[in-house]
DNA sequence: ACCTGAACACCGTTCAAGT
DNA sequence: ACCTGAACACCGTTCAAGT
């Protein structure tokens, strides 16, 4: 009667209900016998397809990798970097809990090695040379992933929190001991038109600049098709 | 006989202990009873003095926090970043558990506070402008501790060891797939006098040479003792 | 005031056993 | 091949009780 020809678990269907779970209760509450209940099936029966829960998490960031798009890779590397960058910042908003992980190098999975190999081509091929692109991905990814690490952390996401949240932190260490952070938050952060998304603008811009000038230098030792 | 009139618990005590706990056995290995049972106490008897664990690392960050050593405030802006971040490295490589967790933001203590303060000063005095001092603490801060927080993670230390896992990932997917990582770490990684810290110091001085396009604009508001 | 003991509702993981 | 059930050695936290 009930002779199920087909196994109802895989590797996939537990990603991705592992991927809801987090998205909707936080990392926290990812345990086995929870996802393993949202997949009408004993914990245990995880074990079979994963080794352990350490397996499942790799899994789940390589498939949040997956998202990420990434740009052609014969555009300007300017470019390249902008869209990438901006990519990264638009899925792991979408997956808070993955951005501290994906940051702190689990080790890399197939969609991560895949994202730097092409990162790294598009420096070398810009003309960089082998250190000075090294260079260049270590602090375009440094700071794309420290910035939503940081991002995806704060207690809040409109404008208007901010601005409260700001108030509150201040006032709760006697403000007169930060007259500059006091300084910061009315004469920056509550004005309006204010976007924590402009400080990631500065920052990328500053780094791309700061770039241009290792551009072309060559060494050049791969052919660029 | 056994009448100790001193409660031999404190919150400092607490936070010792709790803190050469996880720098011998890492982060997992912190458990309520665990931490008691190295201060001769029953686990349950740190909710006296904390409300939970939650409060206990949050004390944990900040002493660490107060570890960092601010340099003089008085000299070049350049100078105070160089030596901060520094310093950062260094208090973080000692206390890696915390390179994530500093980042990521967990509510600011005292010690916090009081950094970020007197970062932002030395910016405005400088002859930043609000918006542009606020652009350039965010971008320092994300560079330094997104560099730890990937710093502290590698499963190597040694450069030897470096170039090892550098041959074990490129091998472990299909080599003639990413010619450019192989190229990296040949000409880059294995090279003798390769050192992580250039990747940072590089990186740095990038964003420094950037910031200098901002300084002495002005519009500052307060006074400069 | 400061700590203990027992209890509650959980964990990750192993392993024999079922189908 | 794929999943279940019971068991082991843990968790964080609460709360009455001890001194």
């Amino acid at each position: 009667m009930k002779k199920d020809i087909q196994p109802n678990l895989s590797r996939e269907k537990i990603v991705n209900e592992a991927i809801s779970l987090v998205n909707e209760r936080g990392m926290p509450a990812l345990s086995m016998r929870m996802l393993g209940a949202r997949l009408s099936v004993e914990g245990m029966a995880l074990y079979y397809h994963f080794p352990n829960k350490q397996a499942l998490i790799e899994a789940m960031l390589d498939r949040v990798h997956a998202e990420i798009s990434i740009p052609e890779a014969d555009i300007a590397w300017q470019d390249f970097v902008r869209q990438r960058s901006a990519s990264v910042i638009e899925v792991l908003r979408h997956h808070p809990w993955a951005a501290t992980l994906m940051e702190s190098g689990v080790r890399p999975g197939e969609y991560t090695m895949q994202d730097r190999e092409r990162l790294l081509g598009v420096f070398r091929r810009a003309g960089f040379s082998v250190s000075n692109a090294v260079h260049a991905i270590t602090i375009v990814d440094v700071f794309t992933y420290g910035f939503v690490a940081q991002l995806v952390n704060l207690s809040f996401s409109t404008k208007e929190d901010a601005a409260v949240v700001g108030q509150d932190v201040i006032a709760m260490f006697a403000p007169d001991k930060y007259p500059y952070m006091r300084e910061m938050v009315s004469e920056h952060m509550l004005k309006r038109g204010y976007d924590v998304m402009d400080e990631f603008v500065f920052g990328l811009e500053l780094i791309i600049t700061g770039l241009e000038r290792f551009e072309g230098e060559s060494n050049n030792k791969i052919e660029t098709h």
